[in-house]
DNA sequence: GTCTATATTTGGATAGAC
DNA sequence: GTCTATCCAAATATAGAC
């Protein structure tokens, strides 16, 4: 499948030959569906958000138990190494020169900036946290974690505990809120 | 410049012949000086190690110190998007398959990963820290927020603010130290 | 040490038959 | 809808002249 070549090569090195081949059809054949490379990839990561909303259902939790959440992510994702792999590497390339998924992870993270930063205001509102502002940059600073943590996780595995360090992380950052914003 | 190039295009899609062209000569003129692409994106790497190296200086801090310098390195990172976007791009891409790089930043992370930890640790002794152990998870999530920040403020840098969130996580996980391990 | 020229491979994309 | 065949462009790398 396609996501599994551009999980292990990233979009440039990924080749539609290689992705036809494992799929059972001919390059032509893939081109058929897909306009065009950049296209297929952008059809991927429609399809795995698709796939993860549908996943969580519209129960979204609030608040404390939301952010408590991530940690379980985190912990989930060590069994998902190819689902990681995908995300870690075409984020990180999106950022290169009229790269086709550059739209895609802008969006993306300004949706996560606002899921968590949200978050942390229903947790100050209902009383689960002290009032703090500046809630922006604990939010960028809790997506980032996750983020980079997966870089180190692919690289050395045994020498990272995504879900310890992201909880760590997480209950200082909550508990720090009230002392600072 | 090589690192330009690699930086705004990721390694897999950066050309010689564009790099060549940049620098004056012809693709064969580079291919002379370095025996293939990938020997070039070593000595590029090896190179802005040796110039970090000499801007550090043998005389690095110890303890909190190093640890508070980061918030430093990391607002001084905003005057750099070319470096930010270099690494940000190369070390995701290195999990990639058969890159190049891959040992490089398996070597890279592991040697921050000791020296934030060394850092934590030398803290605890001078007394500035409490005693507390995991602190390698720490150390991890220390090194995650700086990677993570950084791509997202690649693709949003209004949105991302790389120190404070840095000095937010650090400050918070600094206190926490001692409440759990 | 840098060039020209070229070998060799591979990539994405299109046209048209079936 | 999938194939074969082909085009065209671009890439890395090598050989050999100057």
């Amino acid at each position: 499948m396609a996501t599994e070549a551009f999980a292990a090569r990233g979009y440039n090195k990924a080749s539609l030959a290689e992705i036809a081949d494992v799929a059972g059809v001919t390059q032509a054949g893939v081109l058929h569906h897909f306009r065009s490379k950049a296209q297929l990839l952008t059809s991927v990561l429609d399809l795995r958000d698709a796939t993860d909303i549908e996943q969580l259902g519209p129960e979204r939790p609030r608040g404390l138990a939301f952010l408590r959440h991530l940690v379980d992510t985190a912990r989930r994702n060590t069994e998902r190494e190819g689902i990681v792999r995908l995300y870690a590497v075409l984020s990180a390339e999106s950022v290169t020169d009229d790269h086709p998924a550059q739209e895609y992870f802008r969006a993306r993270y300004a949706g996560l900036r606002a899921m968590v930063a949200d978050a942390l205001a229903e947790a100050c509102e209902l009383g689960e946290l002290p009032a703090a502002t500046d809630l922006r940059d604990a939010a960028n600073a809790i997506i980032a974690v996750m983020d980079g943590l997966q870089v180190q996780w692919l690289l050395a595995p045994a020498e990272v505990d995504m879900a310890a360090s992201t909880d760590r992380v997480l209950g200082a950052v909550l508990a720090g809120l009230g002392h600072r914003g």
